[in-house]
RNA sequence: GGUCCCGUAGCUCAACGGAUAGAGCAGAGGUUUCCUAAACCUCAGAUGAAGGUUCAAUUCCUUCCGGGAUCACCA
């Protein structure tokens, strides 16, 4: 339909299509379309037309929507234009039209709000990134939600995605953390004897936190004297080497981590096409800067460094004194693998936004490394996550860990559920899964990304009105009037409801369902799923008050057919609303529950 | 100090350069013989400051004030 009306207009005024600009109004007194044509042309239509009739905007915006009247093609789909404001011609959708929406939404199902808008453009999107012998932290919590929703979006709008992970499993953290594991299993003590503990058959989540403990020991011993940091750096180097002096110890310990990690991803329901490690690019990176040097690369004070300086932003070092590559090489070479392994239109990497200047940087070495890349790199720096009340975790002495979020979130959950639900304690855990995962996913995304966040544990995410468990919450509540009616099948036979008169409550719903494609459209565009949360809100809010106000099932009236036609209608709509819901969610990368 | 980002209601956040700056939480009040009250409805409350560009500025530009990130061998 937007489209149709763009086209339209653009017959009319003689603009571009693309130049047509056509909102859906955030007031919706104000239509369901509504384009700027006459405002944004006037001052040259002026020109163009000394001797026009109309005077201003407003005047200019009368002729336009009188042509447009004329237009047959929107005859069909269009109720009414008005001129309103300055000159904003605003469009109401036919009653028609919007019940015929409300039979795409029933028969296409899953598929209602999937888009073409990027044409099967390929696009390689890198998050998560995670490093081995560490835990994770809430920034990766953050990664792992808004790539996966985003590609998920991103999809939906038409591309190609591949969904890539990268994780750190070489470099100076693991040398740090092995080093200390390595002195506490030799001189023994309480690490020693947990390591031989852990080592026999603990727990994942014993193994991966006491290599936490470990790294967090050889940082501090790394900073503290001169003597362990060299010899924390030439254990480093034996670890890129893969001496068998410490490879099995690195093989092991890294082996823990994947797995801890699987497992995590797999509970958030976060998938990957492919899995990199740092250890298998390392080599190429350093290989390619070596082979570059003198031409981008420059040796400086034993270090190969590229002079971003010279574009404006700063140098960086991409093979240190050492002879180890950076992350910096790493990344030099990662990009080009995954660009053989399938060639991209778009690569996008996403991270908090403490490295945008890196990846400025690595973006531009890439480039000169490799024109082939140039204008297909885009980088996403989001917002940090803030604990509003900085709470320490209980097992490690940090701040709180992504895992424990999610433990205790659900928790919280779990005290939400009524006693007399009559579930059983496997539903009750599944539900309470189910909502605590999606309570922390739709906090982190109805929020701006590139903005810093602060969430906020004790004031508990799951009880917030504009909130993932009340959108869940709203589906559940479509699931039990499909559950109690007896005539679901019928709702694909919608078709002689133009008759009727449509209340307020109604019409509202009606009208929000209809936005669904081009709010994924524009949530693409703009890399930003609130914009999807904020538009299921709404939908969610529309429904509610619908649902609050006219009964669906059991409609008191004595005339029976009429009872019949607008319960049938109902239903139609709340099963509508429920699969747009239900959709939205999906993207969200949040599962929708049946009951709560 | 250089570069970049941010400043909207008591708090947490919306607003593709557009119309009367929207929500949630917290606060005050109301709604259940009826499909899930984790709901619905009503009230009160805000653009850091000053200029400029524009038919139109929270949004773009300049300056100031306040906060954050980053600036060579970490990732």
């Amino acid at each position: 339909m937007r489209e149709k009306i763009i086209i339209s207009l653009a017959g009319v005024t003689g603009l571009e299509p693309e130049k047509i600009q056509l909102e859906i109004p955030e007031n919706e007194d104000f239509g369901d379309y509504s384009s700027n044509a006459a405002l944004s042309t006037f001052e040259n239509a002026k020109l163009q037309n000394p001797n026009a009739k109309w005077k201003n905007a407003r005047d200019l915006a009368e002729e336009i929507v009188s042509k447009l009247e004329k237009d047959s093609r929107l005859k069909d789909h269009i109720d009414r234009i008005e001129v309103a404001g300055a000159g904003f011609i605003n469009f109401w959708l036919t009653k028609s039209d919007l019940v015929r929406n409300l039979k795409d939404v029933v028969e296409q199902r899953e598929k209602y709000g999937d888009t073409n808008l990027l044409k099967s453009k390929r696009i390689n999107f890198e998050f998560g990134q995670p490093n081995t012998h560490k835990l994770p932290h809430i920034g990766h919590l953050f990664s792992y939600i808004y790539g996966s929703a985003m590609s998920n979006i991103l999809e939906a709008a038409g591309g190609q995605i591949r969904r890539v992970n990268y994780q750190g499993d070489i470099g100076l953290h693991v040398a740090k953390c092995l080093w200390a594991l390595r002195q506490a299993s030799t001189k023994g003590g309480q690490a020693g004897l947990a390591y031989q503990k852990v080592k026999e058959g603990g727990a994942l989540t014993d193994r991966v936190i006491l290599l936490q403990k470990m790294y967090q020991e050889g940082s501090t011993a790394y900073d503290s004297n001169e003597t362990t940091k060299n010899e924390i750096n030439g254990l480093n180097k034996k670890i890129y080497e893969g001496d068998s002096e410490i490879v099995d110890l690195w093989k092991q310990t890294r082996e823990w981590s994947i797995e801890y990690y699987k497992k995590f991803e797999e509970r958030l329901g976060i998938k990957f096409d492919r899995y990199y490690f740092e250890s298998e690019v390392h080599s190429h990176g350093k290989e390619t800067v070596e082979a570059n040097v003198d031409k981008i690369f420059k040796k400086s004070e034993g270090a190969l460094i590229f002079e971003g300086s010279k574009y404006g932003l700063h140098d960086r070092v991409f093979v240190t004194n050492y002879g180890t590559p950076t992350y910096e090489a790493k990344d030099l070479y990662l990009e080009v693998l995954k660009y053989k392994e399938w060639p991209y239109d778009l690569l996008i990497i996403t991270t908090a936004h403490e490295q945008n200047d890196y990846f400025n940087v690595i973006y531009r070495a890439l480039e000169e490394v490799n024109p082939e890349l140039r204008g297909k790199l885009h980088h996403i720096g989001f917002g940090m996550v803030n604990l509003k009340t900085g709470k320490m975790s209980s097992r490690t002495g940090e701040i709180i860990g992504a895992v424990e979020l999610v433990n205790l979130t659900i928790d919280a959950v779990k005290k939400l559920i009524k006693e007399e639900s009559g579930l059983s304690v496997e539903e009750k855990n599944d539900i309470a899964e189910k909502v605590g995962i999606g309570a922390i996913k739709y906090s982190f995304l109805k929020n701006n990304p590139l903005q810093d966040t602060k969430f906020d544990l004790e004031e508990s995410i799951a009880k917030e009105g504009n909130s993932g468990p009340y959108i869940q919450y709203t589906y559940a509540r479509t699931q039990s009037v499909r559950k109690k009616s007896k005539r679901v099948e019928e709702f694909k036979s919608i078709n002689n409801l133009t008759k009727q008169q449509f209340n307020d409550e109604e019409t509202a719903v009606m009208r929000k369902l209809v936005q669904f494609q081009d709010v994924i459209a524009m949530s693409a565009k703009m890399y930003s799923p609130n914009v999807l949360c904020n538009y299921l809100y709404d939908v969610a809010k529309k429904f509610n008050n619908f649902y609050d106000k006219h009964r669906i099932l059991d409609i008191k009236s004595e005339n029976v057919e009429e009872r019949e036609s607008i319960s049938k209608f109902r239903i139609a709509l709340t099963e509508a609303a429920g699969t747009v819901l239900k959709n939205g969610l999906n993207l969200l990368g949040i599962e929708s529950s049946e009951r709560m």
